[in-house]
DNA sequence: CAGTGGTCTAGACCACGCG
DNA sequence: GCGTGGTCTAGACCACTGT
């Protein structure tokens, strides 16, 4: 054994692995559990964490600590996925929008090639599914554009959620990059993740066939709850996806 | 201020931000700066390890904490990159490769498409930047592919450095799946980098106009030293890069 | 208020790297 | 052997949640 905290971390992960001690249910205190395994409440502390940063338990300070639903995996489709977005039509998915209207500043004029203090409309969702939340998006326009399509800001079900597509025809051109990052404290607190845990951010920029881009999405995920996939095609001869 | 360590790592990282202790350097014993700051070991320990998630700091069993070189930001092009895959074709990259014969098995299986116990061959690869990793590679191609046009096991400079491909023509279509996640004990190590930190994996299928499975990679880099970058074209009234 | 987790202390002892 | 970080202890005290 690595360590006594491991030893006691992975013991507690096989009573929750196979349903010892289930989804949603809370631990015994960690005074109890130091007890029960015979060493200090720090030592203690250490194997949680370690079952905190496998995204099996949530510590909930004042109240204990509970063991988390089983993730479900989502699939984060790139290239604006004409196809449903999270490909889980079938998962009850709860979105909530806010709407605002700003100007561009700092990072925002690169992304969206527009000068400062351009107007734009900022959006900015968290998805549910049931309690527990997938996903963060700030997502901004030019206001110009958000006029006609726009994304109302009522909560929406399962079909209508397009990954936060903002405008209906699909653009020309869809970049996106993709980054492996630990969270912010608010975006774990938003997301209800462990600060150690990992999140996948992905910041999207579409573009019209003039080269104008039209939306620039900053989406994070749950490391442990989403994947991302990209499919290129090569036509014979020729490429075609390259940017 | 939050904590106490916190206090401690914003000072830390503010002589290390602003060059008062330089990149490469060894910090002072865990014992001094405890000392320095009044504060316990724990605690001191506590703020270090805010600065290894952050990637400032490297933590070496025995000899010291040390001053991690500042990162270059490396990118990843995604759609099997015709264009050089690192972007950085300017840094001084060397990589290394180890060959084996092994037999499909598990997960391979359903990846390459092949029954159990087909010859593969396995390429294992990390490479650096002068003494730093960036990435850790796994790749895996039927055997009878793998006789024409194979990566040398010698390391390869630059200009070569294809993302690692193994086959010259590129393949009709590849999907690549982008996923957030801890490395395990063996990427953190081989990595360099500290087991909190977030790391990137990218499991990138390729396969040709036949649909047979040419190559499976596994690549694992560290979240703060690449991003993936993934551009899709629409063409005009017509979806074409979605599988 | 009682019960929970969060931070911190001042040590002890172990494991690693290097001369 | 000596200096380093790694693990662990047995507490104290603070902060949050519920009744």
């Amino acid at each position: 054994m690595a360590s006594r905290h491991h030893g006691i971390a992975d013991d507690l992960r096989h009573q929750i692995t196979t349903g010892r001690i289930r989804a949603g249910e809370r631990l015994p205190s960690e005074t109890d559990l130091a007890a029960q395994h015979k060493v200090s409440t720090s030592t203690l502390r250490n194997a949680l964490a370690v079952l905190e940063r496998e995204g099996l338990v949530e510590k909930v300070h004042g109240k204990g600590n509970f063991v988390r639903r089983p993730v479900r995996k989502i699939t984060y489709v790139g290239g604006w996925g004409t196809l449903d977005p999270w490909t889980a039509a079938d998962a009850a998915l709860h979105i909530t929008v806010r709407t605002t209207a700003i100007q561009a500043h700092g990072h925002l004029t690169t992304l969206l090639r527009v000068p400062n203090d351009s107007p734009l409309t900022e959006f900015i969702g968290i998805s549910y599914e049931g309690e527990t939340p997938h996903s963060l998006a700030r997502i901004y326009a030019p206001r110009d554009l958000t006029q006609t399509a726009a994304l109302g800001d009522e909560p929406s079900g399962a079909g209508e959620a397009k990954s936060f597509a903002v405008l209906s025809p699909p653009p020309a051109e869809v970049r996106e990059t993709v980054c492996a990052r630990l969270p912010t404290p608010d975006e774990a607190s938003s997301l209800r993740i462990s600060s150690t845990a990992a999140v996948l951010a992905i910041t999207r920029v579409a573009a019209d066939t003039a080269g104008r881009v039209v939306e620039a999405a900053l989406l994070t995920f749950p490391g442990d709850r989403v994947d991302a996939v990209f499919t290129t095609h090569h036509v014979i001869n020729e490429r075609q996806t390259q940017g």
